[in-house]
DNA sequence: GAAATGAACGCAACCGTTTTTAAGCAAAAG
DNA sequence: CTTTTGCTTAAAAACGGTTGCGTTCATTTC
C-alpha cells in the first residue's frame, strides 16, 4: 500500500505520452513541443515524480557519483581537500562517496573495488602513501582517479600538489636565515615519497645553498599526531636543534605545546615552521608559522580536473602544480 | 575494445550454468551444490568479475548506500561523528555518501532530495538547526532517518545525542562552585533547540539551584568559529562574567586565546568549560576543561540504529541518550 | 499538388542484477 | 515400481530508466 513508487511509466502514461519524451523533458533534451514539455512537467509536478537515479545509473552507465578515498576525516589537513572537492562536486552535479582508509593499503584496496563495484565515474585519493598495492590497481583501472594533496612519481594517474621540495627548502632557509644552523626536519616515515624524496631534497638543498652540512640525526620520523608530537620534543631538544620544519600541524602543535610546558620559549630558544597552515596553527599560542597549502583549492582542483577527465575533455596536463606561500607568524622570529 | 565489461551473464556461459547459479554463490545463498559453487567462483576469478552494485540496486531495491547531511566537514565536532558512522556503516557494508550542508536549509533539502533520488537507504542528519522546511521532508520521507549530535523537539526521527540540560546545568553548577557568580553562556543562536531550551534550561536550572537570579546579558549568541570567539571576549568581559560554558570548542579556544592577549589569566580571572571535548581541548594551553560528549560514539551509534532501522528490527526506543562527563582540565580550577 | 524535409515523439532493445516460478532429478517412501 | 519429497538449477519476468531508430505529420520546396 506504501511502496507506491511513482515511475517514468506512470507520469507517461498520466500525460498521455511515451516514456521515452517523458525521459527526455526530465534530461532537458531540446526535441520536446513546449506544450508537450509544459503538459509532462505539470504531471510531474502533480504526481511528485522524482526520477530513480539508479535505473537512471544502469541505463545511463553514469552514476554522477565519485568515490572519495581518504585517510581519516578528522584530519583538518585532509577535511580541508574534502571539503573543496565536495563543493566543486556538487557545483558539476555529482556527489561524493566518502570512505576513511586510515591509510592502510589493505582498506584501500578494499575500499577502492567496493568503490569500483558501485559505479563511480570517477575518484579521488587522498594520502600521503601510495602502495604497490594499490597503485596497481589504479593502473588497471578504467576509471578516472586523481590524487589530491599527494605526490605520484610514477605519474599514472591525475594529482593536484605543490611544490614539496620547494616549499620546504623556503622555510628551511627561512629557518637558517633567522640564526639556526641546527634545523630539524620532522615528517612522517621517509619511506613516503613525499618525506623521503621531496621533502628531504628540499630540506638538504636548503642547508647545501647555506654551506651547512647535512645531519641525519636532525631527521626525526613520527606519526601525525598531537601526542607524537608531545612525546617527540624531548629527543629533538637532545639533538641539539633550534629550530624545526614540521611535515603537519598536529604534530606542530605536539612539539609546540611540549615545548612551552618545558619551558623552552619559542620562537625566542626554539623556531617552528610546520607545513599546512590549517586553522590549528591559527588557534595555538604562540601562532605558527607555517607553509601555506592551498588546501580547499587543493581539493576543488583536483575534482575539477576529475570533471574534465570523466567528461573526456582533453587536459593540458596530468599533475597540477599549485603555488604556495609561507605565512609568518608567532612561532619564527 | 577495452570497453569489455563482463557481466554475470558472461561468467554463467563460462561456468555452463545459468545466471540465477551465479547471483546465488555471489550473494552467499546456501541452495548451491558445492561443486557448482566451486566452478562458478573459479570462473569469477578468472574472469575477474565484479558485480555491477547499480544493476544489484535496482534489482533488489537496495543500495547499501547511506547520506550523511553534515554541515562542514572541516568542523572537527561533526567529522568526529563522521566517524563513528562511517566505521560502522563500513562494518555492516555499508558506504556512506557524504554532503556538507553548511545548516543552510536550502541546501539541505536540496541535497536531500538527490540522496533520496540516488535509492539511499537510509539518511543520517546532522545540524543543530532542523528547519521547518527539512523537517517536512523528513516526515513525509518513507526513508529511514535518525539524527546524529541533535535533538529533535516532535520525535519524528531516531535520533543520538546527550542530555544537553543535564550537561549544562552540571557544567555550570561546577563553575558556580568554584566561585563564580557571574557565569556566562556562550551558544549558537537560541532559535536552535539545542541552545534556546535544553542549554538555557540546564544553564537556569543551575542558577536556580545555586539561588542565583537569571541575567539575560550573560547570555550570548555567537556563530561557532574561532573568531567570533576572538571578537566576543571584550563583551564577554564588560558583561562582568567571570567564567563561561561554551557551546562549541573552536568558538571556546578563540574566547581563550582573546582572554590570554588581553592579559586575562584562566582559570584564575576566568574559568571556561567547553562542550565538546574534541581534540582542541587538548591543544589550547591552558587546556579546555569540557563537557565530554562521545562524539564518535554518538556517530557510531547513531549508524547503529540506522541499520536496524534499514533493517526493520523493531526499535526499543527511537531516541537514545548517551551518557557524558565532564573532563577537567586547565580552564577551570 | 506531389515530394522532400525536419521536428516531435513512440517503440523497443538494452543496462546487469535479483527473485519468483517451475522444471529436473535423485533419493526416500509407499 | 510408482509416487512423494527435497535439492539444484534454469528460465524469465521484473527493476526504472536511456537511447538509437523509425514513424508521423505539418511544412517547405519545386
Amino acid at each position: 500500500m506504501e511502496k507506491q513508487t511513482i515511475t517514468i511509466y506512470d507520469v507517461a502514461r498520466e500525460a498521455n505520452v511515451s516514456m521515452a519524451t517523458v525521459s527526455r523533458v526530465v534530461n532537458g533534451n531540446p526535441n520536446v513541443k513546449p506544450a508537450t514539455r509544459k503538459k509532462v512537467l505539470e504531471v510531474i509536478d502533480k504526481l511528485d515524480y522524482r526520477p530513480n537515479a539508479v535505473a537512471r545509473g544502469l541505463a545511463s552507465k553514469k552514476t554522477t557519483t565519485v568515490g572519495v578515498i581518504i585517510p581519516d576525516v578528522t584530519n583538518m589537513f585532509f577535511s580541508s581537500l574534502a571539503r573543496g572537492i565536495d563543493d566543486v562536486a556538487t557545483m558539476y552535479k555529482y556527489n561524493i562517496i566518502l570512505a576513511n582508509s586510515d591509510e592502510n593499503s589493505q582498506k584501500e584496496v578494499q575500499v577502492l573495488n567496493t568503490l569500483l563495484a558501485k559505479q563511480v565515474d570517477g575518484l579521488i585519493y587522498m594520502g600521503n602513501d601510495i602502495s604497490d598495492n594499490i597503485r596497481q590497481e589504479f593502473s588497471r583501472s578504467k576509471t578516472p582517479i586523481v590524487l589530491a594533496g599527494s605526490v605520484d612519481p610514477d605519474e599514472q594517474v591525475g594529482s593536484v600538489n605543490i611544490d614539496y621540495v620547494a616549499a620546504v627548502e623556503a622555510a628551511t632557509t627561512q629557518l637558517i636565515k633567522s640564526g639556526s644552523t641546527q634545523v630539524a626536519l620532522v615528517t612522517g616515515s621517509l619511506a613516503q615519497p613525499i618525506n623521503g624524496q621531496y621533502r628531504l631534497q628540499g630540506y638538504k638543498q636548503a642547508l647545501a645553498k647555506a654551506g651547512l652540512a647535512y645531519d641525519e640525526s636532525l631527521v626525526f620520523e613520527s606519526e601525525y599526531s598531537y601526542h607524537a608530537g608531545l612525546a617527540l620534543f624531548p629527543q629533538l631538544q637532545k639533538s641539539g636543534a633550534t629550530a624545526a620544519i614540521v611535515g603537519d600541524d598536529e604534530l606542530a602543535v605536539g612539539l609546540l605545546d611540549a615545548a612551552l610546558d618545558a619551558g623552552v620559549k619559542v620562537p625566542e630558544d626554539f623556531e617552528i615552521i610546520t607545513s599546512n597552515n590549517t586553522k590549528l596553527t591559527e588557534m595555538a599560542r604562540p601562532q605558527l608559522t607555517s607553509i601555506d597549502q592551498p588546501l580547499y583549492d587543493i581539493g576543488a582542483v583536483a575534482m575539477r580536473l576529475l570533471t574534465k577527465m570523466m567528461n573526456k575533455e582533453d587536459i593540458d596536463a596530468k599533475t597540477i602544480r599549485l603555488g604556495f606561500d609561507i605565512t609568518t607568524r608567532q612561532s619564527t622570529k
